[in-house]
DNA sequence: TAGATTGTTAATCGATTAACAATC
DNA sequence: TAGATTGTTAATCGATTAACAATC
């Protein structure tokens, strides 16, 4: 009997509660409720409570949820109870900011390499680190066993270098270029299209 | 008699579809089907012919959409068939790459100012914008008539920065700080959190 | 015409909410 | 104990899909 899959949306969600719960952590604060933490995110307390039932039963009646306690159990569940190593493709703005990147610090991410194209940018230094040849990104991914990459590069070429990603071995990608990417099973992708984002907003303007 | 109000997640696909035909439109396609549509973004053709149907009839029987008159359409339905001015707030390294952004070409947006709260980076330039104090947020941004902001500042500080923006007239802001935003009716935000995706992403892997 | 594809209806599927017994 | 809040069930609500007449 295997468990039901839990849905997508679901686990969307999760991460929202544990950055909230980190933030009352940081305020020395110990419980909190279904109610409390809806209210911060502008979601009801049911589904809030729903949704952790998937997964377990981490609270306590009459008095809520053990906030350390809680940070613990989700992270178990979304796998950042250690840190991930991330390539980071493409060096111009954006993979300059990305590679930079403070908040990964606590939320189990942390960049380990960065890759570009242009022989002008190759060995120069991005943060910590050295700039990459993207013609020794499958070696060097695979030495380092690195599963997850965050691709900021021209859409142009963004299908180009998840090929060469997947044949790394890489199984999650995170893509700064606005176009859809054809992975084959066991890859996932997700999406960061500040444009996009900006046109849901605009739909709402006059 | 009001129109029944759109669903939010049919809104959120509007720009995904104009962002595919656009691409479509450059390689100088003319015309397109629900079929070809869906496949390229990983979405069934009954649900893109449904979503569309939300607001007209825009396609024949037989040979499917006008790729031209259908970009025309769906940004007039976005209000992107005009440029809308942005704010930055934030020249760190996020502010830094999303003012520099040349992804908003084309898709309705430019950025027109650039705020930060440090002496040192006051009176320098990031791209063509000289960086503003935040202390003249409120007066330049009435001046501008500027509606849409991206926030680029740390979490600590973002919900203050917001406030300013909601006071200036602000009705959009995309959020790349990783903290929940109050807002009063009539301000809409975004949430943009690397960290949040990769943890989702992280779910799926062992 | 024959083939293709739309727009729409009805059926299905899935997610959210309300309510409350259990219990801390 | 009295009050508070969980976990869960059943009801509601909303979104997706399948199917097909209409028609280009």
């Amino acid at each position: 009997m295997t468990n039901k899959e839990v849905p997508n949306i679901i686990i969307g969600r999760l991460p929202l509660y544990l950055r909230t719960l980190q933030q009352m952590a940081g305020q020395n604060r110990r419980v909190t409720s279904s109610q409390e933490l809806g209210e911060r995110l502008g979601i009801s307390a049911a589904q809030i409570r729903k949704d952790l039932s998937q997964f377990g039963e981490y609270g306590k009646q009459g008095t809520g949820y053990d906030i350390p306690f809680l940070i613990a159990q989700i992270s178990k569940i979304l796998h950042v109870d250690r840190v991930w190593d991330i390539a980071v493709v493409g060096s111009g703005d954006v993979g300059h900011a990305v590679a930079r990147y403070q908040g990964f610090t606590n939320r189990g991410f942390r960049v380990a390499a960065v890759f570009d194209n242009d022989p002008a940018k190759i060995g120069q230094k991005v943060g910590n680190f050295v700039i990459q040849d993207v013609a020794n990104l499958i070696p060097e991914i695979r030495k380092a066993k690195i599963q997850v990459a965050m691709l900021a590069v021209p859409a142009s070429q963004a299908q180009g270098v998840t090929d060469l990603l997947v044949q790394a071995g890489v199984k999650s990608i995170l893509n700064y270029a606005p176009i859809s990417l054809n992975v084959p099973a066991g890859v996932r992708v997700q999406y960061i299209d500040p444009a996009a984002h900006l046109q849901m907003l605009s739909y709402y303007m006059d």
